[in-house]
RNA sequence: GCCGACAUAGCACAAUUGGUAGUGCAACUGAUUUGUAAUCAGUAGGUUGGGGGUUCAAGUCCCUCUGUCGGCACCA
């Protein structure tokens, strides 16, 4: 005789055990259609699941997140149900939640083009339309894997043989469809409503790239339509800030065929990236790093010695001359030991903070190549921080300080922090792993940062922190990172060594870190987040001067002059078009401040100030607008009001 | 690297079943001297990513290489 608690502190007592619908049925009819699942004492089940004993229970509908989840589940059940109709031979592997939406893997001979998808969404809309209940059954082991016997699901049989232990299987039917899960799953398809198959691409059963390559279907599903609609809406507009389209229509770079994943930086680029670089510069000096620079190519044995030659070999590029191999650097760590090593080093020397902006080479495989964000050349703000144990916590601390600093600087707060763990390949014992990790965790709870642990994602020498941030779409990229190595500086590796205290030579410890990360990858993410409007700081071109009539142009140059004299970029437009041309063209060229001159701003000694984003600012006068650009640039990228108004 | 798609003028795109490679913007020339998101007219621009094949005929069909895009695997 289960007594049921509801939310609101409600009870129900009933005779006997009772279904989670049944008890939405007994609260009322509208919210008894509603149900999609329930939270039976904290853990969602099935609307059909019985409640045998007392217990408390929220009913789960499309306005919680969970319904939505759960509807999404269903939704690659659904499109199960239509791949299967459609194409009676699919064998049908997973199909799980992600962000938005769902995805299905599925092995089939023929394969699913785009317009196919639309065929099948088709299918899944008319199948949805019916509302058909979905039937849960238990069912034992036996029956579990005859059913999938029955229609070859080969994938479902490995999983089942997967899971010894389990006796019982979930099973959803989906009228003739059926297909295994945990659940929950909606109690019928009225839920259900607002999905689109977004694409088909490939995947590894298993994620294993040894094993088969089968085909995955993405989708995306809504509580409603509306949502959907918004949805999609906002991942165009989310397509107009991709930094490869901006790139090219801001004319900041363009990647080469003659050099796949090596960006060649235009002028503009140039000048965005170089502010970039000098204001990392800038924080170097403010925090005690000393800038160094190191060849690009070094000898085979260095990196055979630092245990790149094993563990990285297949990523690097080499090189040889008559009678000598070497490598282009993939990592700026071993040439900075070598440059440490150039004097006998006293624990008074240490923390020695070595800096470079170290361009390095990857030979990354070509699938991974993406625009200014996975290449195969880029230039780190790297710096390796030698320091004796107890110096790690405030070092990394300090790291972790400049992280932040220089990210808000750059108007970014939406940070993700990981914290990543021994890797199967790596160098060092476990005891020294042990100590790394320990270090670095410790660090990160100590500066109170919310980060997910990513076990065997750490780097081949040690332990890491990751500083993500997303891209225009979702997509996340690593950029900062902390990284703690014990192994680097050991004798039998690069043999770093500092003289203690107590006169004896010790091995310091070695911080990997890099804040930007990669320039290349960092410049793409401030395309993106700023769609190419970036502050006036950044702003390759800062002001545009535009001339009225050609009886102007002398001015709209002298004032350039002047202004250029204060250290801004700026350009003239004295071209013979009209002024509406001119603002139009420098407006989509995203310029901050576009100043037009007329009779009038002549006479007056001024020029009349168009913000970015329409807002006229009135006329300034020369010592007025330099005041201005000044106190926009001191700003940064830091979030305030701006009389820019970057949201146009 | 793997699966799939794609590659046409500087850029964005078009070209029925294989049958004379086009349009818009940009560029250039001229006219116009312009007041806050496109002045008008004219001119030029291409071995359709490279190579090979089928065909009377290939942008279109086939093979191959390169690159790009979307994922997957990888990601120091």
């Amino acid at each position: 005789m289960p007594i049921i608690t509801l939310p609101d502190g409600s009870k129900k007592e009933f005779d006997q055990a009772v279904s989670v619908m049944q008890v939405a049925e007994s609260i009322g009819a509208g919210l008894a259609k509603a149900t999609v699942a329930g939270r039976v004492n904290g853990t969602l089940k099935d609307a059909s699941d019985l409640i045998t004993e007392d217990a408390t229970l929220e009913i789960v509908t499309m306005k919680d997140e969970d319904g939505i989840h759960i509807m999404r589940h269903s939704c690659a059940h659904l499109l199960g149900h239509a791949l299967k109709q459609l194409y009676p031979d699919v064998k049908m592997a997973i199909g799980p939640v992600i962000d938005n939406g769902f995805y299905y893997d599925i092995d089939m001979e023929y394969k699913i083009t785009p317009e196919d998808l639309k065929k099948i969404e088709k299918r899944m809309q008319e199948l949805a339309k019916t509302k058909y209940p979905v039937i849960k059954k238990m069912l034992p082991r036996d029956e579990a894997v005859k059913t999938f016997e029955e229609r070859g699901e080969d994938y479902k049989l490995e999983l089942i043989r997967d899971l010894p232990d389990e006796t019982q299987f979930g099973f959803y039917f989906h009228e003739e469809y059926v297909d295994m899960c945990v659940g929950p799953h909606v109690p019928n398809m009225s839920f259900t409503k607002a999905f689109k198959l977004t694409h088909v691409a490939g995947a590894y059963w298993r994620g294993n790239s040894d094993n088969k390559m089968l085909q995955r279907i993405y989708g995306v599903a809504f509580a409603n339509k509306d949502d959907l609609k918004a949805y999609l809406k906002m991942m165009e507009e989310a397509e107009k800030r991709d930094h490869r389209k901006l790139g090219k229509m801001l004319d900041l770079f363009h990647v080469d065929e003659v050099a796949p994943g090596m960006a060649f930086w235009h002028p503009k680029g140039t000048t965005l990236y170089r502010v970039v670089e000098e204001y990392m510069r800038s924080q170097l000096v403010a925090n005690d790093y000393d800038e160094i620079r190191t060849p690009f190519i070094m000898d085979r044995s260095l990196w055979e010695k630092s245990g790149h030659w094993d563990k990285f070999k297949e990523n690097m590029f080499t090189t040889a001359t008559d009678n000598r191999d070497y490598a282009v650097k993939p990592m700026n760590c071993p040439g900075h030991i070598q440059v440490y090593n150039q004097h006998l080093r006293s624990y008074r020397d240490l923390p020695a903070r070595i800096a470079e902006f170290g361009t390095v080479h990857r030979n990354e495989p070509s699938g991974t190549l993406h625009g200014l964000m996975r290449v195969r050349s880029f230039t780190q703000d790297d710096a390796h921080i030698f320091c004796t144990p107890e110096q790690i916590k405030a070092e990394v601390q300090g790291c972790i300080d400049l992280v932040y600093e220089t990210y808000n600087d750059f108007g970014f707060d939406n940070i993700a922090v990981k914290f990543s763990t021994r890797p199967e390949m790596r160098v060092g014992s476990d005891e020294v792993w042990d100590l790394a990790e320990a270090a670095l965790e410790e660090t990160l709870k100590d500066a109170g940062l919310e980060y997910a642990l990513q076990p065997g994602e750490g780097a081949f020498y040690g332990p890491k922190i990751e500083f993500q941030l997303k891209d225009c779409i979702g997509r996340v990229w690593q950029c900062g990172t902390i990284q703690l190595d014990f192994s680097m500086t050991q004798e039998e590796r690069l043999n770093a060594v500092y003289v203690d205290s107590d006169n004896e030579k010790k091995h310091p410890v070695m911080i990997h870190r890099a804040i930007l990360g990669s320039l290349e990858r960092f410049v793409g993410i401030l395309v993106e987040h700023y769609e190419g409007k970036f502050p006036t700081w950044l702003a390759p071109t800062q002001v545009v001067i535009a001339s009225i009539s050609e009886v102007h142009n002398e001015y709209v140059a002298d004032f350039a002059k002047k202004l250029k004299k204060h250290g801004f970029r700026v350009e003239t437009d004295l071209r013979n078009e009209k002024v509406g041309f001119k603002i139009r063209e420098h407006t989509m060229q995203r310029v901050p401040y576009i100043l037009v001159v007329g009779d009038q701003e002549m006479e007056q000694g001024t020029i009349n100030v168009r913000a970015r984003g329409g807002n006229n600012l009135g006329s300034f006068d020369m010592d007025q607008m330099v005041k201005l650009l000044q106190d926009d640039v001191a700003n940064l990228g830091r979030v305030v009001e701006s009389p820019d108004v970057q949201n146009n």
